[in-house]
DNA sequence: ACAGCCATGTAACTCGTTACATGATTAC
DNA sequence: GTAATCATGTAACGAGTTACATGGCTGT
């Protein structure tokens, strides 16, 4: 048994275990808030059929109250995403970077074009960069060594340090960019 | 006409208009090569398809080099990129990261676990640091201004940046730990 | 009363993967 | 001759999306 998983179902079994139980619906806001950045958040649809295939695995159990259905990791559930951390390799981050595939063509579209998109991006970056300094700070007075929120505080600060790199990056490549103007 | 086409066709028929025409196996080792950096790499049997859809479409024509086919970028191949590239937002990056997935359930592996998986990850870094420089190379001699090979050398760049900043999180982020060792 | 959020699911579909199948050419 | 690489595809499957359908609760 314990065949391997998708790993979104070990992302959000892992979001369960971080917490009180949650609905589905709770749950999906919890991954657009904070999963998102360092995986997808999936679709609710998809949260809701996760979650039935976590049932059947005996990893969750359903807590009805009222109207709303919570989930609860069960004591299979956290023996199950032990043995998976300890299994086997992460691999490396895959990213998909439509700015950088755009910017590879970017002879194709003219460099005001190219301007124009390095500019919105960069934008973008700094509000994604907000959003996050938002999580980040709600974990505040629960993130040191021992506390619940201690590793979570960890990974937003590595998704901060990567929006800040990006923001660094676009900056740089417009400088270049301008230096060539007629 | 021209409705959107997924995000890969237009990835493959730009890898195709950078440079000569190519086989469907030629055009896989370029997407290994250079398009793994920032978007996915397409199995084999994908990159045949998506051969097949762009013919389908016009967009590439066939040569039938003995028992080899090339594919050559048509003119609308070539305004449809054009078009794309002119058309809506990219949309922000986004990150499937499975070592910050991991990071954030630290608590539960351990915190040498987590020091063990963070020091492979950084080799991993470095040597795909490595293999993108090469590609970089590569492209010297003609990636100046006005140059064909200009943009995928910033797009190079990009990459080896976010590279470089990948690794020195992960220094950071060990350092932080091993401060706290009993 | 009406809008917006809370809440849960089903159905159809596409993207992309792995496994399978085949055969020619090249290097040793 | 035999292993590796070049070369092209088909079939089955799984992950994940959008569109659809439904209805209760909450604030104004």
């Amino acid at each position: 048994m314990s065949q391997d998983l998708p790993m979104t179902s070990y992302a959000l079994l892992g979001l369960l275990s971080l917490g009180d139980p949650l609905s589905g619906y709770e749950l999906k806001q919890r991954a657009d808030r904070t999963l998102r950045y360092y995986w997808t958040s999936p679709a609710m649809s998809q949260v809701y059929s996760e979650l039935a295939r976590l049932h059947r695995h005996g990893l969750v159990r359903k807590h009805g109250r009222g109207r709303t259905t919570t989930y609860e990791v069960t004591a299979e559930g956290s023996a199950e995403l032990q043995r998976w951390l300890a299994a086997g390799e992460p691999g490396f981050p895959v990213l998909k970077h439509p700015v950088a595939l755009r910017l590879m063509l970017g002879a194709l579209a003219g460099r005001e074009a190219v301007e124009a998109m390095l500019h919105e991006h960069h934008a973008a970056a700094i509000a994604e960069r907000e959003s996050l300094e938002e999580v980040r700070g709600s974990l505040r007075g629960n993130d040191q060594p021992g506390q619940p929120f201690r590793y979570p505080a960890l990974v937003a600060e590595w998704g901060l340090a990567y929006l800040d790199n990006e923001a660094r990056i676009v900056t740089d490549l417009l400088a270049r960019l301008e230096e060539e103007r007629p």
